[in-house]
DNA sequence: GTTTAAGCGAGACGGTACGTCAAGTCTTTGG
DNA sequence: CCAAAGACTTGACGTACCGTCTCGCTTAAAC
């Protein structure tokens, strides 16, 4: 699939102007005034360049967090679980809420209502990271730190949730000690013996 | 407060009709494309006595939530401590997404970028739900049910995050089941004897 | 024509308020910013009482440069015909644009578009004058200053026409001298022989 | 100053579209109803595109009178003075009120009101063609149909006087009768042995 | 002296148009 | 043929006044 002669070819320094304006308006006024048209104007740009390639606003921001995070698909295993895990979860926080006038909340905010923008964003930014955090689970188990039977699902939704749920309810981020705490009780609860 | 003697007063009925005509939009087109426009063509209203009463359009979806959901301060106590949890975050649940064409999302969406609304939001349709729900754990502490040194804060963060959690990956709202498995974990985890 | 049982009772005080805070609101603003809101703000009165009483905002101008204006029926007749003519444009001059910022150029040009303020403003202000200046011109033809056949129609327009030019040109109204040269040459045109 | 390399250029499509609008809307529902939405809606154009190029209302209709009316900078003369004289009235007349729902009137009562508009109305429309009409009474001073010293600012005040005191006193234009009586009148003003 | 109805202040109401902003599209010109 | 520039249509914004309409209060006339 290599471009054949005159293929459209995109403009890398295009590319790179604009996630540079992004971020930069984004420092400046908050990712809820970030508009296409100062975009283009601050990048030298016209809007046609940015329409072309990406479908939204949001998707500028999208590519633009998806450059800065860490990458690293394998789980990182030093044998502690729960520091593993605290590990996983602050890198979420770290993509969402990394500084006050960071676009991660913009972002999480725009992608509940505008469905495309959502499936973009977990296909890039949190399933990768899910993937990772049920693999590091796997090991436990196969480590015999959790039981076979233990609830990924359930643990998922009990780890990331409070994220969530403290973002929805603008209460900032739990820091170290509450991230422990909330590890410790889910660890707590896999592998307490269930009821009956 | 009673209004001063020579006060014009407000008109309930335009009050009534711009709700309606929200509730109607929201479900006809979604939070989405609401517009303070159409609301007033709808409701029959100047523009100006929805700008005199409501400072956003998300203002209003807050109080045509506030104005459906249920009420009631005193938390429910079958003594099933479980199902009296599941009846609560269901409530949450209902508020937030009864139905797929709901505000609620779009409101809680709006609501993260916008303080004033976020800070309504809460006081006015989360925080009284929270204080409930932590008064039920504190009468499940006293029939020693849970251990009197349970971290309800962590309980919280457990429980509610995941609908929070769901939400912002559209992963639809936990079932019945899920929701038991949920509430199970924790107060598991909340009984479990503490590691060291 | 004494007000019959149950008359209404139109309140003094809230009239000759009105009509200060007119005045006070075209020195500051400009006619072109007066509005009958702060006409009734200004006055401390509401703006039903100001639309029971006048139809617009010209008939309360109007009012206003009336009350102001010079009263008198008759003619002056000093005997120097040219000098009586004098005064009798520079009434008018002064009814219009006392001072810039007065509301005589304002009103001129509402009338221009609103009839039924057109007709109110020529009867009450326009006519009666033009009504004295034709009784002095006819003074003048029986003292045989002027041709008893002298075009006094004619003479109107030649003699108020410069007037309304200079207002509609921005040019400032005529001085003293101005107005001199304009009627000398106007006597002229009566007097001397017509060609055959 | 031609545009730019990369200019995108103004569109004479809507330019056209916009003074038709105007035209028949002036037409239908007069000036004073003439709303830039109206044209806006009616041209097929955004309101934006209006603002963009004209400052106001008035100024369109400015712009519509301009390329209607008859241009010509050099003054007829025919020799007959008298009715040059005539045609030259009688031109700003039909600039003026051609028709009764002509935009001419209303055009006249704002730029009294709006000094900008005033400003750009005498540049455009009125001036040219005072200065035409001055050269013309030149040419009759140089033939010997004028003494040398005619006063031409109050020749200028008497001819076209008239026309806008009939326009603020809503009388209707001079018909060519009258119109002939008045520039006789004028003629032997300016002809006529001075006394003294 | 009461009664009582009008005038009154206040200001909310349904509307219209304003002038602005940003969206996403289209057109022109240059590299 | 991509990219810049920017003009274009569209649609919603929030504001300003319009002229109308209830409200209670005040007040002078009629009883």
């Amino acid at each position: 699939m290599s471009p054949g002669p005159n293929a459209a070819r995109r403009s890398e320094s295009s590319r790179k102007a604009i996630l540079a304006a992004t971020e930069e308006l984004c420092r400046e006024n908050g990712y809820r005034k970030l508009t296409i048209e100062a975009i283009a104007a601050r990048a030298g740009v016209g809007k046609t360049t940015i329409y072309r390639w990406w479908p939204s606003r949001g998707a500028i921001v999208l590519e633009l967090l998806d450059e800065t995070a860490t990458v690293g698909t394998a789980p990182p295993n030093t044998g502690d679980l729960a520091a593993d895990l605290r590990a996983l979860l602050q890198e979420v926080i770290d993509i969402i809420v990394p500084a006050d006038t960071s676009p991660g909340v913009g972002l999480m905010a725009e992608s509940l209502q505008d469905p495309e923008l959502g499936r973009a964003l977990r296909e890039r930014l949190i399933e990768p990271r899910i993937e990772t955090f049920k693999q590091r689970l796997r090991q436990a188990q196969d480590a015999g730190q959790l039981p076979a039977d233990a609830d990924l699902e359930v643990a998922l939704d009990l780890l990331y949730g409070p994220i969530y749920h403290r973002l929805a309810l603008h209460l900032g981020m739990p820091d170290s000690d509450h991230l422990d705490a909330l590890i410790a009780h889910v660890l707590r609860a896999l592998t307490a013996p269930k009821a009956g």
